[in-house]
DNA sequence: ATGTTACCGTAACGCTTGTTACGAAGGGGG
DNA sequence: CCCCCTTCGTAACAAGCGTTACGGTAACAT
């Protein structure tokens, strides 16, 4: 075939680098160029892989969401109880780590980029949506008695309170400590009785 | 003194370019040029204004960080309790009209912007805090015997939700009608008991 | 061994960007 | 009435952008 000829794999490793720069630069500095320094390449390895630049990001953004997606099915599936499970979904979308932090960068790097990107948008709506689906099918499994609007209530109330918290402490981390933000979201189950 | 010589509202007009750019195109088309089209002129009254275009980002910013507080200061100011006012202020920081729509999506547009540059996070981070205990001062007045670190969980967790409500609805208003922003917020402070 | 094909680095293109220099316009002080 | 000084449009600059074209190179089929 080729040099290295493992298509996936470049494809991912240009994704991540897309990720890294979002991460570290910010979308202003994220050229094709600052990607294929990043990925360790040239821009004609990345205008090979990718027509243009927006598909460049929209790949990357699915990446995010698969990353993501299997992360919290491995969290759910390894969760003891419906409860601890919505617990530990919800855990991880806060901003408590480097990690987690820089993902948070990330997810509004994307959403900034997407008020003037078509098939961004609409992929972060779906992914928004499939978000919101799941974390209400894990609050209907924790609290079968509940009414359904109820339950679309208080996922919403759950759902926007952790990515707010992302936002705030991948802004400005000094000042809201992963225990605040802990401490925050068992206030809040409480609050919910979940 | 020159031709029109109305230095302060100039300024406002360029901030206002910037606000509307930001809203309507995103970060990634917020040139210079770009404002000085929304604000019917050239290049060269931009540049005149300001040193360079991150002081004019850092402007816009501070002006709208002015707008909201005083928006939010008459609100509590008409407001007729203690808890009347902080639902009136959680209330006006979620994306339930276009207006507030496009404050959400220029907000995240700063924000996104400040990853890559100093002063724009500290801005930032200034105007969380002081908007972190205009709440908690709310809280604390309308619940006077809690204890110091409930009113703090509570505001974080009431801070966080409605913005990451105006986040969610600013990328999607369809999926999140203002009736279904109010009924979370609603559910939030019964659950809390505000 | 050789031809073919896919890969990808190099280098350039045209365009847009932030910024600067300069000149015209026009009101205030003498 | 003239001069000066601020204001701001015009036009240019270098730098950086996304994108394209092309050529060398490595791997496979024959």
């Amino acid at each position: 075939m080729s040099r290295t000829a493992d298509r996936p794999a470049q494809g991912e490793r240009l994704s991540q680098a897309v990720w890294s720069v979002l991460a570290e630069q910010g979308l202003e500095r994220l050229t094709v160029r600052a990607v294929a320094t990043a990925a360790g390449c040239t821009t004609g390895l990345v205008m090979h892989r990718f027509p243009n630049r927006r598909a460049l990001l929209l790949h990357a953004r699915e990446l995010l969401h698969a990353t993501t997606r299997a992360r919290v099915e491995a969290l759910e599936a390894a969760a003891r109880g419906p409860r601890e499970a919505l617990r530990a979904v919800l855990h991880q979308g806060m901003a408590l780590d480097e990690q987690t932090r820089q993902e948070a960068i990330v997810w509004m790097g994307f959403l900034a980029a997407a008020v003037s990107d078509d098939n961004l948008i609409e992929e972060h709506r779906r992914n928004n949506r499939s978000w919101r689906s799941r974390v209400e099918r894990l609050i209907t499994a924790a609290a079968p008695d509940w009414p359904p609007h109820r339950v679309a209530t208080t996922a919403l109330a759950l759902i926007t309170m952790t990515e707010g918290m992302a936002a705030y402490a991948a802004a400005d981390p000094a000042a809201f400590p992963a225990a605040d933000q802990e401490a925050m979201l068992d206030a809040a189950l409480a609050a919910y009785r979940l």
